[in-house]
DNA sequence: ATCGCAATAT
DNA sequence: CATATTGCGA
C-alpha cells in the first residue's frame, strides 16, 4: 500500500527524525541559555548537543508513523512542563521571585526558520493525513511548544500554500502545488529552502514595482530535505513591550541589505500572488546576502543564524541560537 | 475531544 | 507584522 517512495529525503529524514517511538526527547529549553541565566533558571546543563548523531535504528520505517490506527501508543514523553521564564513585565512585580512557572502565560514563541523547518518537516514526514496539530508537536519534540503553537502556525503554514498554488510559473516561486491535497497523498515537495528562503531571495524576483504593497510572503513549499541534525532552538519574547521593530518600509527595492533582518515567513490572508521580499538576514553582520547568481531550481538546505540580538538594537528578541554549531 | 478556519486581540 | 485567542462548525 505505499504509493510513493523518495528515498531521497527519506532517508535522511531517518537520520534525523527519531521514530515516535523512539522520538528522542530533544527539549530544547524554549529558552535560550541568556535568557535563562538572566533569569536564574537553571537550565538542565545535561544537554549540551542534544542528539546530533543518531542511531541508525529501525531500517524500515514505514514511512508513516506505526499503524495510523488511532489510539496507539502513548506520547513520546515530554518532560518539564514549562520553565518559559515569563519576564516579569516590569511593572508589577513585586514579588519577584518566584518561580515562574505554570499558569503563567508564556512569552511569544518566536518562529524561528530552524523552529519553522522542524516543523515543516514534521508535517512532511507525517503527510497531510497525519499532520495535526498534535502529532506535529508531539514529533517536533521541542519543549514548550504547545498545540496551539502548532496549530497556529499550521493554519498559516497552509494558507501560505493555497495562496501560491495558482503561481507556479514565474520564477522563483518554484511552487507546485503539492498542497492538495486532499488526504491521501503525503505532501511531496521540497521545501528545503525554507530557512535559506527566508532569509535570501531565491526567487529571482525582479523588484516588481510595489512599494506600498506589503509583501511579506513566505517562501516555501512543503516537503522534507534536511540534510544537518541541529538544535532547535526556540527564542522567546516578551509578551508586552515594545514590540517588533522590523518593519519594511523600504518601499523602495533598491538595496534591501542588511538593514532589517528578518525571517519572513507567512503571508497575509489575502489571495494576491504578490511575491517579492526585501530580504535582510542576520542583523549582527554576518551571513551575507547570497546573490543568486544561479536561479537554479535545486534548493539548498542550509540554516542561517538569526542572531539578532537586543545588542544596539534595542528589543530584546532572543532569537538566539547555539551560536556554535559547526 | 480535536481539528480547521475566520475573526479578533496583543 | 507576527502570534495568540477565541468561537463555532465538522
Amino acid at each position: 500500500m505505499r504509493e510513493e517512495e523518495e528515498p531521497n529525503w527519506f532517508a535522511r529524514w531517518e537520520e534525523q527524525l527519531p521514530s515516535p517511538e523512539e522520538l528522542t526527547p530533544l527539549s530544547q529549553t524554549l529558552i535560550t541559555p541568556d535568557l535563562a541565566i538572566a533569569f536564574d533558571i537553571p537550565i538542565a546543563a545535561s544537554n549540551p548537543i542534544p542528539n546530533p548523531s543518531l542511531h541508525h535504528l529501525h531500517p524500515a520505517p514505514a514511512l508513516p508513523p506505526p499503524a495510523p490506527a488511532p489510539s496507539s501508543q502513548p506520547p513520546p514523553d515530554f518532560d518539564s512542563p514549562d520553565h518559559l521564564s515569563a519576564a516579569a513585565s516590569g511593572g508589577g512585580s513585586g514579588g519577584g521571585g518566584d518561580e515562574p512557572a505554570r499558569t503563567l502565560k508564556r512569552p511569544r514563541l518566536v518562529w524561528t526558520p530552524q523552529l519553522h523547518k522542524r516543523f515543516v518537516d514534521a508535517v512532511a514526514h507525517l503527510g497531510i493525513k497525519n499532520a495535526v496539530p498534535k502529532t506535529i508537536m508531539q514529533l517536533m519534540s521541542v519543549d514548550g511548544l504547545t498545540r496551539e503553537n502548532v496549530a497556529s502556525h499550521l493554519q498559516k503554514y497552509r494558507l501560505y500554500l493555497k495562496r501560491m498554488q495558482g503561481l507556479s510559473s514565474s520564477a522563483g516561486g518554484a511552487a507546485g502545488g503539492a498542497a492538495g491535497g486532499g488526504a491521501g497523498g503525503p505532501i511531496s515537495a521540497a521545501d528545503a529552502a525554507t530557512d535559506q528562503l527566508f532569509a535570501s531571495g531565491p526567487v529571482p524576483h525582479h523588484f516588481l514595482g510595489r512599494g506600498p504593497g506589503p509583501e511579506p510572503f513566505m517562501p516555501f513549499v512543503p516537503v522534507a530535505a534536511l540534510q544537518h541534525h541541529q538544535q532547535i532552538t526556540a527564542a522567546v519574547q516578551q509578551q508586552h513591550q515594545q514590540q517588533y521593530y522590523h518593519q519594511r518600509h523600504m518601499g523602495h527595492f533598491g538595496s534591501p541589505t542588511t538593514g532589517g533582518y528578518d525571517h519572513g515567513f507567512l503571508a497575509r490572508t489575502v489571495p494576491q500572488p504578490r511575491m517579492h521580499r526585501t530580504v535582510g538576514s542576520a542583523a549582527v553582520g554576518l551571513v551575507p546576502p547570497p546573490p543568486p547568481p544561479a536561479p537554479s531550481a535545486a534548493s539548498y538546505v542550509e540554516d542561517l543564524e538569526s542572531g539578532s540580538r537586543g545588542a544596539g538594537g534595542g528589543r530584546r528578541v532572543l532569537t538566539l541560537f547555539p551560536t556554535g554549531k559547526d
